[in-house]
DNA sequence: GCGATTTTGTTCTTGGTGAGAACTTAACGG
DNA sequence: CCGTTAAGTTCTCACCAAGAACAAAATCGC
């Protein structure tokens, strides 16, 4: 809605909401079904459908008839229609993945990198590819903060202020967007997983520390320079006095995620190391050794305090986890719920925000930024020139 | 944006906005000026403009002539067009307002209250003494949480859980919009004050305590029960590990606000009392006495940590400062910054969010409970019917 | 098996919307 | 006093969605 003003701006924003209600669709929407659904008569959608089908968005099939009435027609990606191309960018090694209307996600290559911004190389050749007319857009999901959108700080990389627009040249897709993984991760539970149709809502991504985004509306929230969502760098949980490698002291990453688990066993945290530790911690933990559930308990318990906390200020409807949080869900539901009412206000508790794990998986970051790359198709602006 | 789907929806939507830029401006438009600010030509607006004057909405008056050209007319509220009431429910007394478009905000009477949910039968009776066929809706402003839109807790006024559905009649005007006023001030600061044009911004109230709210393009954020904003109930600071009256331990309001200073003083704060002594602090460390300058130190520096763990999380590229924070800002600025810019991650002290106090002052929930209250009439819903 | 029913697609008319061009009006300036 | 400038007015035009009436294609009931 960036302004629509004239007759032919309406008939662009009711493709462009016939686009989304079909993208966003959970099964393939019928003709009669979308008219329902966009609240628009069976003649006006006929020419929506119409002039979509010509421009190559929209393919019309027949749909399997179900009950009475004069059959309808099914109203699917088309076969030669626009796609965005998403890549994951994790510790060493990429996923690079596409996206059509409709949201099916497919693979298209895997690789490892050498932890510098030569990575950028990898999946600008790995893009060229698999390129063909159809590819819109780019996604790519980066572990760290995005300063202004083009600084990025990746801290167990190493990247201290790396230059976006100097690692992304002149032959990439028409448009590349960056943007951070855990806020996307929270994006693709809000459009595709446990967070669909919340009107508020908080996701975390607890890897060796703790990031997230606040939602709204199904919209992640990226501040005025665009690096909104640092929860873990807030001193919910005190942090036992230490000061972080983020520059602040008492950070609340300092006892929630990997790095606070490896702590807890002498080991210092530094970038990255110390993954597999973290992973046999928690499975010690579940076999039943003390030392390792203590630790796993902490982690848990500092996990609500500051979910707790978090919710008072921002009331969310519901809060979820990907990362380590899918495992300390698992193994410590109720320590978490308890310590989270622990920090809600009393008058609060009766209705705590619904703490769930997220249901779109390890994927999260690359689906998300699937669908970040994906929207620019699904707007106005480009619907006009498409059309 | 309900939604829009034809022609029709189209002219109401064009009448709003031209309503919505008319409340908004700074000063009157003009009939030219206007027509350039929606970017839509001269002919169409005058059609708007028309049917919005003979709908009692508008009214033209010849604009004052400036340079060449063919004379204008300014585009005013119209003095028979609808207006909004507001009121302001403090610590004991009370304000009622009027607000017609364009913003003007005309005093109508003030009261004393009882601390008892009593005051809404006056506030009741006071809108019918001044109530014509022009009021459409009132906003009331209110100290506290207001749980699901209708359970307030207020706790200064030993309010538990009074049902605002039982103090709201029948003989109500139209429409009735009930929020907090520190949401409110923030929303004033929004709409007429120093985050005019803000795009992520924070504001805070501290009174007794302190709460606040995140506005994101000019609006209030409300969260999924209408409670978001509590953010002094976060462990900001630690809180010297005493416990909150709200049931948590080591909460920020502990440390900031008009309460910490009192503790300072071995005043345990209750509801409500000890204001007067509040002031006096404030007095004496501006003076220049060592245990009331000291006071006024610690809440300065808690208040900056506070908003740099905020600033984090939530980005703002401003945030601006009510009540007592205005009074901290002018003793305190530099300590203030200082305690921000350490809680800040180390990447973000470039560029810190600037805190402001804000410029809208006292009659900032006032302000806040009126524009909500006049939202009414900017919506494309309430001019449809009124066409 | 055939007609009634139900649901959907299609066609045509109609009211409404803003754009654009051409023209008019009303000020100022030299 | 006439040219310039900016704004209001009028008229045509392309376009859009709604609504009504009708046609098409399936199921259901007898």
């Amino acid at each position: 809605m960036p302004q629509m003003k004239t007759s032919a701006d309406l008939r662009v924003h009711n493709q462009t909401r016939l686009l989304r209600a079909v993208h966003d669709a959970d099964q393939p929407l019928t003709r009669a079904s979308a008219a329902r659904v966009l609240g628009i008569g069976r003649n006006t959608i006929a020419a929506l459908v119409g002039e979509l089908e010509t421009a190559g968005l929209l393919h019309e099939v027949p749909a399997a008839t179900t009950g009475r009435g004069r059959p309808t027609t099914l109203l699917l990606p088309h076969p030669r229609g626009p796609v965005a191309f998403a890549a994951d960018i994790r510790e060493d090694s990429w996923t690079l993945a596409q996206i059509e209307l409709g949201g099916r996600l497919t693979g298209l290559e895997t690789g490892e990198h050498d932890r510098t911004p030569a990575v950028f190389d990898d999946i600008r050749r790995a893009t060229r590819r698999h390129a063909t007319d159809r590819l819109v857009s780019l996604g790519i999901a980066l572990a760290g903060p995005i300063l202004d959108g083009r600084r990025l700080h990746i801290s167990h990389l190493g990247w201290d202020e790396v230059d976006l627009y100097e690692q992304i040249g002149d032959d990439w897709p028409p448009t590349v967007v960056v943007d951070n993984d855990a806020r996307l991760a929270g994006l693709a539970e809000a459009r595709r997983g446990a967070l669909r149709g919340a009107g508020t809502a908080l996701h975390f991504h607890i890897d060796f520390d703790i990031g997230g985004t606040l939602l709204l509306g199904g919209h992640t929230q990226r501040g005025a320079h665009n690096i909104a969502g640092e929860f873990g760098h807030m001193p919910l949980t005190g942090g036992s006095g230490l000061r972080c490698m983020c520059g602040v002291q008492g950070c609340w990453s300092l006892d929630v995620g990997t790095n606070a688990l490896l702590r807890r066993f002498g080991r210092e945290p530094g970038y990255g190391a110390g993954r597999q530790l973290g992973r046999e911690i928690l499975a010690r933990a579940e076999a039943g050794e003390a030392e390792a559930g203590r630790a796993v308990d902490d982690n848990a318990v500092a996990l609500g305090r500051g979910l707790g906390a978090l919710a008072n200020a921002l009331d969310p409807e519901a809060i979820t986890l990907s990362g380590l949080g899918v495992e300390l869900i698992r193994l410590r539901r109720d320590l978490i719920e308890h310590a989270c009412a622990e920090g809600l206000m009393e008058f609060r508790r009766a209705q705590p925000p619904r703490i769930l794990a997220g249901t779109v998986g390890e994927a999260g970051p690359l689906r998300g930024a699937a669908e970040t790359a994906f929207d620019a198709v699904l707007s106005a602006g480009w619907l006009r020139g498409r059309i």
